[in-house]
DNA sequence: AAGAAAAGTCAACGCTTGTTGACTAAACAG
DNA sequence: CTGTTTAGTCAACAAGCGTTGACTTTTCTT
């Protein structure tokens, strides 16, 4: 690895982490080069502008590896996983905090929709087989990731309990089953 | 109501449809006085600031009213009501999509998650008797309106059709009774 | 009609933003 | 060692932002 492409790396880091919990408008440029320890100006450099900047870190958005999951039950279970690591406090990659975050910017908004719906929708198409039914389903995640993300609910537990994650897979599950 | 009382009018209701639908860093004072037909210097005239004028739009965020709802079945039909009423689209006045657009911006998230707790939170708490469920209703609420609003899923589909009132009435219903 | 109070206008401010281009420093090749 | 490519620095830019204060116009009161 080049010294250059750890400094790409470094950038794509700081701008994953801040971009992400905290949406792309409310971060500035020169917080995320100066978390980096790098100029203002290699963004340009390298990556063209704050939106491609942007662009290099979906990448990193995990996605649902349909080839792993031989059904629904697998399904939920790898959700109430995802939750159960990095979800909570916003460290972690998580899809919804990250469509929560930026969809609003309009720039951004499409490349956020659209990264998701390949890496997320379409395997939940697949493997729900009803397409009202996969959009609950996400409608679920989102809602209980930023509820709270957003609204900081005293209802909302610890997703790493196991009391939780039997109540967040019965959610999931009741999504799915109608 | 005096001429002032209704140039504040104009800036408030224009300012609501705004920030509730874009969220309140992406939307200068420019655009919603443009909008308003009114110069930029009366925001700082009758509100004090951006934040003031955005403030002043919280009173019209619907809240809900407790001593007219007698059980979690009347709760479950307000809520679905508010749906097919206002909520696709953005034009009507929706709390969830409110918190959506508004949570990330650090100087409004405290106003914002403050006022839903107030006018709603504390009375799912107290109708549902159980902070956990009556935070997963939040969620689910949330849920719904955000993948329709944000995601723009496919397979949400209209909250004004029978059909899609009984799936959310049947998911609502679901949170709680756990 | 005259003066006062209210309402609205205008230009400018200080600041932050993303972006650019000319420059210097480091790493490498011959 | 020399010259060239790569990597990083620096200062400045144009544009947009929220905000301010001095000014003009309108409206109401006596």
């Amino acid at each position: 690895m080049t010294k250059a492409e750890r400094t790409k790396a470094q950038l794509i880091e700081k701008a994953q982490f801040l971009f992400w919990s905290r949406g792309y408008s409310n971060v500035s440029l020169r917080e995320i080069t100066n978390l980096a320890g790098v100029d203002v100006a290699l963004v340009s450099r390298y990556f063209g502008s704050k939106l491609g900047l942007f662009e290099a870190t979906i990448p990193l958005l995990p996605a649902l590896d349909a080839s792993q999951i031989a059904d629904v039950e697998d399904l939920v279970e790898r959700v109430v996983d995802l939750f159960a690591s990095g979800e909570r406090g916003g460290d972690g990659p998580s899809p919804t905090a990250f469509i929560l975050m930026n969809a609003n910017d309009p720039e951004v908004g499409d490349l956020v929709r659209t990264a998701y719906k390949a890496r997320w929708q379409v395997h939940l198409d697949a493997l729900i087989g009803d397409k009202r039914r996969a959009a609950d389903f996400s409608a679920a995640m989102l809602g209980m990731s930023i509820a709270e993300k957003a609204l900081h609910l005293d209802g909302i537990a610890d997703y790493r309990t196991s009391a939780y994650k039997d109540q967040l897979r019965s959610l999931l599950r009741k999504t799915i089953s109608g």
